[in-house]
DNA sequence: GCGACAG
DNA sequence: ATCTTGTCGC
């Protein structure tokens, strides 16, 4: 995940990171014990890597939402991966995995948090997703870099934020569905709130990783046809709710 | 300095 | 994110 060693570029932030360096591999990196300190250097020493552009011949069949459902009691955590067909929305694959936060909620900072449990989902996936969409800001995001920017890099997939509350301030948009105003934070756009149905609280829809907002928003609201929220996100955290309340359970017999 | 702050 | 009682509407 880091920028593997950048030429004309030896910034000695790493090199204070001993956590960090043990690892050598990206993805390791990423799920490795940091401190908050560390994750912010790690945020902005892998901006650089977000794609904002679509892939020629960009058609998605498939689409995964993401999303993590946290246990009443404790730090327990269970993080979702379902996959829809984008003409039908019909579910057709899902993954759980259950697993114990490892790094305390901090605004900007959660992706530390969520992405230890979300990537053994994705890899779990039998169905190959075409692009993800996570819960939670890209670009959208002080360093240019949140969870939906971090799981696209990491993946490698054309991957979507769409966050339910945006991080800064923004301008309401008109009222009707498809409706939007630019995110602007410093004076850059770096998302949209964008009207998913009449009437109802905009979603935070920005980049994640190859992809260009235009065409994730207008991915978003193909995925929203009924509901504020993508049908992506809703398949993923209503199974992960049920997980989560003990509705649902799941064994492994044998490896 | 003070408040606000994705899930 | 999660807890919580009632309420409005299809």
């Amino acid at each position: 995940m880091l920028p593997e060693p950048v030429p004309g570029d030896d910034a000695k932030p790493v090199a204070d990171l001993p956590e960090v360096r043990r690892t050598d591999s990206a993805r390791s990196r990423l799920t490795a014990a940091v401190s908050p300190e560390e994750a912010v250097v790690l945020q902005l020493q892998s901006a650089h890597l977000v794609e904002r552009t679509t892939p020629d011949g960009f058609a998605p069949k498939i689409a995964a939402g993401l999303d993590v459902a946290y246990t009443p009691d404790s730090d327990r955590l269970v993080a979702a991966a379902v996959c829809v067909d984008i003409a039908t929305l019909a579910t057709v694959d899902s993954v759980v995995v259950r697993d114990v936060a490892g790094f305390p909620y901090i605004p900007g900072l959660f992706a530390f948090r969520e992405l230890p449990a979300l990537i053994p989902a994705l890899d779990r996936l039998t169905v190959e997703p075409d692009v993800l969409v996570c819960d939670g800001q890209g670009l959208a995001h002080p360093r240019r870099f949140g969870l939906a920017c971090h799981v696209g890099v990491l993946t490698g997939l054309p991957t979507i934020g769409v966050g339910k509350q945006a991080l800064g301030r923004y301008e309401p948009p008109g009222p009707d569905r498809g409706d939007w105003k630019p995110l602007v934070d410093n004076g850059e756009t770096v998302g949209r709130a964008l009207r998913t149905q009449h009437g109802v609280k905009p979603v935070f829809v920005s980049i994640g990783h190859r992809i260009d907002l235009d065409t994730a928003c207008d991915l978003v609201l193909r995925l929203s046809p009924e509901y504020r929220l993508p049908e992506t996100t809703r398949a993923a955290d209503h199974l992960g709710r049920e997980v989560s309340a003990g509705r649902v359970r799941v064994q492994d017999v044998g490896d």
